[in-house]
DNA sequence: GTGGTCTAGACCACA
DNA sequence: GTGGTCTAGACCACA
């Protein structure tokens, strides 16, 4: 996993969580990667991994079951779909459509910038399967 | 003007410029406020004035006239183009695009509520005109 | 170090700095000190350092690993060498012309000036490793 | 003229005042330009010139003959070859030779450029004789 | 521990 | 008046 400059490593480890989640990935019941080998895996700093833990506890999201590890909860799909979506859509686009307006682009440029984005990404995803 | 705590105070003042000479309130030629005055009006340090000024002389978006002031360059408002569009493209448009498919939304929402953020943006334009 | 009053000290530094990978005393990969040591050994501001710090990470100098430290960029031997020779044949010999014109000197002046510099320069190493 | 930007401009006045003065344009005993005038041909401000010619009655180039205006001093010739002598030979030459070394230039480089800046120095002056 | 940002305020050179 | 630099020191996020 490469981390962006632009964002804080915790942040985008919560954000790779948020997204092994959503996509079904990681259920409910399941355990979630030790700290100690998530931070040998992302190449990072185990206090940076307990960091995202932390922020994920409370979010009710992972519960630690003591001595054992963390463990996906029941109510995670749901908490993160209603986290991501929220900051989507007050935060995020917002910024985006005045952007838009800001550059003077329309809407449409977007729509098929969109599609375009989404066959390389369907292409990235055989490429990995073969 | 209010900042964000989640940005850098001198970055939000470099988008302010951006955007004014995005929007062609401040032309090529024009002068730009005394690092003093910005700094009295947006109620913060003139370091932290000076700080964008120089970010934004790094960049020929303004040139100092020695003792007497900065000075929007000739070509600012293609400078600011190339720079706000090349992050929107690279950055925050893959990002918006992968969280749309993360939480199933459709791009035809996305459009839908483009229309209606612009119609509260008129709307707003309308107060203030009045 | 002794700082000179003709020059603002962050530049100075950043003087430091490209005499130090120019010399090989610093190689690419390699730390440099921390911000707040470097300001206690140089006896200067902390924000001062910062300064010098930003801007060479700016010319891809030095790159900063986050919550570690700076390290010296592997291209940077090569960009120093750029930045100091095109300042040094494009601003400062022509004036070093132009000044030996004006004073009637000839060209066998300098260089004979130069081995004496240079003899004064070996004599001094010469002291400092006894 | 033109103006670099890294040096003040009342002292880029002052160099043009040694150069008229070493070339044997300006003579003791003759009149140099108001400075009113001199701002107006040099497209500066006049509070700049006067700073310029504060200084050079300082240094005894030019007196000042009270509501006439202001005259090259017989010992000019002599004082500004001190001064930029002085100047040349302890601060610029030693900054100018650690730099060639830092750079592994030969001094026979330095030797070479000279001869060549030489020619096109001709050469512009060619030009505007004619 | 590391850097990044900001305030408050000074002092200076310059135009 | 203008910007440019610097100190002193704080607070914060991050690793």
């Amino acid at each position: 996993m490469e981390f962006s400059k632009h964002k804080s490593i915790y942040m985008q480890i919560a954000d790779y969580f948020f997204s092994n989640i959503l996509a079904g990935k990681w259920k409910p019941g399941e355990k979630v990667p030790s700290v100690r080998q998530l931070a040998i895996d992302l190449e990072v700093n185990p206090n940076t991994v307990m960091r995202t833990y932390t922020l994920m506890q409370d979010k009710n999201i992972i519960v630690n079951q003591r001595g054992i590890g963390f463990y996906v909860t029941e109510e995670a799909p749901v908490r993160v779909k209603e986290i991501v979506k929220a900051q989507f859509l007050t935060d995020d686009l917002p910024e985006v459509f005045s952007t838009l307006e800001l550059l003077g682009m329309e809407i449409q440029e977007l729509t098929s910038r969109y599609h375009q984005w989404k066959s390389t990404q369907t292409q990235e995803n055989h490429e990995k399967d073969q």
